[in-house]
DNA sequence: ACTATCTTGAGATAGCTTATCAATTTCAAC
DNA sequence: GTTGAAATTGATAAGCTATCTCAAGATAGT
């Protein structure tokens, strides 16, 4: 049964979502594509991703689809604000935004592990700054960085 | 009078790096040269650099500095503690942590302006959640962006 | 179906950072 | 102060990620 609902809900959020895509390409005046379906419903399955990694991923279903165009469509979901960009390292991750909100991240330097988590005080406070110091806030980026109990041995 | 203290604090304060960095040198056996005294030197006098942005400021004091060398010594610095990496855009600054301890940043997307702050507060929570998931942190990463005053008209 | 417009794919290109290596400099031992 | 092993530098090549170019193809409104 849990199996059943999670498929069912992983359909439903795609369904929501590429209807938040087309009302943006709408908007816009672009279109949607063979290949701008193809890349979201992939991307919706996963928590982050790397335009190089969804390139190998998506090499199985469509192996001519260019890693140009991965780069370019998740930069456009990132303007629909379905994902958001997170420079980690020398590369970019496209974290999945849509079904949860925006999310931090808590990640172990021994090994990797990235943990979600929310914290709306901490949001909270954030807004608290930026109005003290005139700004309004469009979005945030916050990582903790630290070990985690496995690693600490 | 202002002035005068002002002067005197950075010139204490860059001595007091100079015996941090001697200390991890040693510890590492690694050199003193000439050009990571000059690098720090200038590194202190600002709160976040890029190494593109040294390379040209000395060019001035020494014609002939690399950029490979300016990277390699800013690298240095984070490995000593005294400066913190953070990739910005497709760029990578270099924060100065030394003297104000770690500090947060807010963005304008308009213009580009940085400002700095410390909250406690936020600090405590990062904590507590960091906590909660078996975590212990050893640093932080947190950017709010967002519009400036000046930037919303 | 037609057509203006947008998109794609493949490779070239751009931009930032690191690797290479011969020449130079540092520093501890003599 | 010399000496010599080891680290560092400078100049440039190479590596990587991300974007740009543009002819060929796909999309969507009429």
């Amino acid at each position: 049964m849990g199996v059943f609902q999670a498929g069912l809900s992983v359909m439903s959020k795609i369904l929501k979502e590429m209807d938040v895509l087309r009302q943006h390409l709408a908007k816009h005046q672009l279109k949607l594509t063979r290949q701008r379906e193809l890349i979201l419903t992939a991307f919706l399955r996963q928590e982050h991703v790397t335009a190089e990694t969804m390139y190998h991923q998506l090499a199985k279903k469509d192996p001519h689809l260019g890693l140009a165009t991965i780069y370019r469509t998740l930069n456009l979901f990132c303007e629909a604000g379905i994902a958001q960009a997170r420079h980690f390292g020398t590369q970019t991750q496209y974290d999945n935004i849509s079904h949860k909100g925006h999310h931090d991240h808590l990640i172990c330097t021994g090994c990797g592990t990235i943990v979600e988590f929310e914290n709306c005080e901490i949001e909270r406070l954030q807004e608290e700054v930026a109005t003290k110091n005139g700004f309004v806030i469009q979005t945030h980026r916050l990582e903790l960085y630290g070990l985690c109990a496995h690693c600490r041995h």
